[in-house]
RNA sequence: UCCCCAGUAGCUCAGUUGGUUAGAGCGGUGGACUGUUAAUCCAUGUGUCGUUGGUUCGAAUCCAACCUGGGGAGCCA
């Protein structure tokens, strides 16, 4: 006896007339009272289900065939037939239905053959899987995954893993979670009756990565061309539907590269990316088309064959100040640009993602490379339609008096960046990387509106379940 | 964290100028029919009306706080 896949069979992989067992979960069942009932198999592999055809000779037919609902699992041995309905090429004759688990109250089975809202399902983030929806986002997210490491790995980039925990707060990219083991009850304290995490496990403070940049960039200045690609953690309290407490963040590092070098790479990987789920993920984004987003293949298609748009951040500011329509917050040159603005941007003036390049120093990190007018910062974002930033990056200061005059101006502790600043002082070499924030990518690439519905478990604000 | 909105059956929602027995569709179940596929047709049930407190003769309905969710904002990726 062998297995397949409900992929492999569909896809015609298997011969015809050839006996397989295929495994998987009931999605539906339908009686006739010809003396057969059909019954939709999915296992995960494609977004079709596989129609097995099961004749009323079976054993079991009406002890367990007739007792399958949704949700049941089973393994079906049949022969590979030429579908004689409509709506696949082929299907299983069966002539044998295994059942591993009936569902035992169908009643209040919470997947339901029914259409969902994506909030309930949230709420059953175990069983959600086995949607339509929630598989689809899987599969694409997958496939943007191994797209990811495929582009970076043809391009000679090589896959760093920077650490989780960290001691320092990297860019003040946002409030850290803390990590500690620590009595709570019960905390040391020092004779000034502050904490005394002398006591704690690594005898400091410690926390979650907010971003692996920092530790990559050492990486970039002996590896050349390097990339981190894991969990980062924030602690804002940030309730919208773009934002995780804890999300999966993709940062290149460049070595003698500048901030053109990452913005093309930034393209190029963007344009991959989405290249290999139109390709690889036809099914899933046929679904998406039809039920979740009109716009979305029509959205991709244009990304993927249109250069992107490049823009100064001064330019972008006339085109805001002088464009007649009117915002909520004005536009003036030297603050960060709105959501409305940057939403305005994208999607009216150009209609396309857009690179905003070069902002105002005051409004970025430390360690961003100063920009000869003594104003600016050699910065970008990409702004994507419907989303807002999809990534941020920039060339990184490599010269230390420039670092050190910015990180004392900032007022950041210079001690916790010695390792930072000995790149500096040491060989040091012009670089550039970005950040992509993973689920913002699935998001858009699947037209979903909520990121807590692009990850398999979300972690946001009084929300962690499971 | 701020502003706005919502929370009633397994699910999606209607209802309520405070008043006996709380409504529909879908799902489920039973039946009919059918190479069916969001099947169709007939029958059928279901409720701490988010939680706690308050006002009242009486609260699902009014008020308050809280919880949860949604939309928007801020923070960002």
């Amino acid at each position: 006896m062998s297995f397949a896949t409900v992929v492999d069979v569909l896809a015609g992989k298997v011969a015809v007339g050839e006996q397989v067992t295929v495994r998987g979960w009931v999605r539906t069942r339908r009686d006739s009272k010809a003396g057969i009932s059909f019954i939709n198999i999915h296992d995960g592999s494609c977004f079709d289900p596989i129609q097995a055809v099961v004749p009323n000779e079976l054993d079991n037919y009406e002890s367990e065939v007739l007792k399958l609902t949704t949700g049941a699992s089973v393994a079906i041995t049949g022969t590979v037939a030429e579908s004689a309905g409509k709506g696949q090429a082929y299907e299983l004759q069966a002539t044998k239905v295994e059942v591993y688990g009936l569902v035992e109250d169908p009643d209040t089975y919470p997947m339901s053959p029914k259409p969902h809202s994506m909030e309930y399902l949230r709420e059953y983030a175990h069983l959600r899987p086995r949607t339509n929806v929630t598989g689809a986002v899987m599969r694409v997210r997958n496939c943007l995954a191994q797209a990811v490491h495929r582009f970076f790995h043809e391009r000679g980039y090589m896959w760093v893993s920077t650490p989780i925990l960290t001691a320092s707060d990297a860019e003040g990219a946002g409030e850290m979670f803390r990590v500690s083991t620590l009595d709570m009850m019960n905390l040391p304290l020092t004779e000034q009756g502050a904490v005394d995490y002398s006591k704690d496990f690594f005898g400091k403070e410690s926390f979650l990565t907010v971003s692996g940049q920092l530790n990559v960039e050492t990486f970039a200045c002996a590896l050349s061309k390097v990339y981190t690609f894991g969990p980062t953690f924030r602690a804002e309290n940030s309730n919208t539907s773009r934002h995780l407490a804890e999300f999966w963040m993709v940062e290149p590092e460049l070595a003698f590269a500048d901030l053109n070098d990452i913005a093309d790479l930034a393209e190029d990987m963007l344009k991959y990316c989405i290249n290999a789920v139109l390709e690889e993920r036809a099914d899933d984004m046929a679904f998406f088309q039809q039920r979740i987003d009109k716009t979305v293949l029509d959205r991709l298609q244009q990304i993927v064959s249109n250069k992107f748009v490049h823009m100064d951040y001064s330019e972008a500011v006339e085109i805001l100040q002088n464009c007649g329509k009117k915002f909520d917050y004005a536009v003036e040159w030297g603050t960060d640009l709105q959501s409305e603005h940057e939403r305005y941007l994208a999607e009216e003036h150009v209609g396309a993602p857009i690179v905003l390049k070069n902002y105002p120093k005051d409004i970025k990190a430390f360690y961003m490379r100063q920009n000869d007018d003594g104003k600016t910062v050699a910065a970008m974002d990409i702004l994507a339609p419907g989303i807002g930033e999809i990534i941020g990056g920039s060339a990184r200061e490599e010269r230390l008096d420039r670092l050190d005059a910015r990180m004392q101006e900032m007022g950041l502790p210079m001690e916790h960046y010695s390792w930072y600043r000995d790149l500096r002082r040491y060989g040091t070499v012009p670089h550039a990387g970005f950040g992509l924030g993973f689920e913002r990518l699935v998001t858009y690439v699947t037209g979903m509106t909520n990121i807590r519905d692009v990850i398999p478990f979300p972690r946001a604000p009084k929300n962690l379940e499971f």
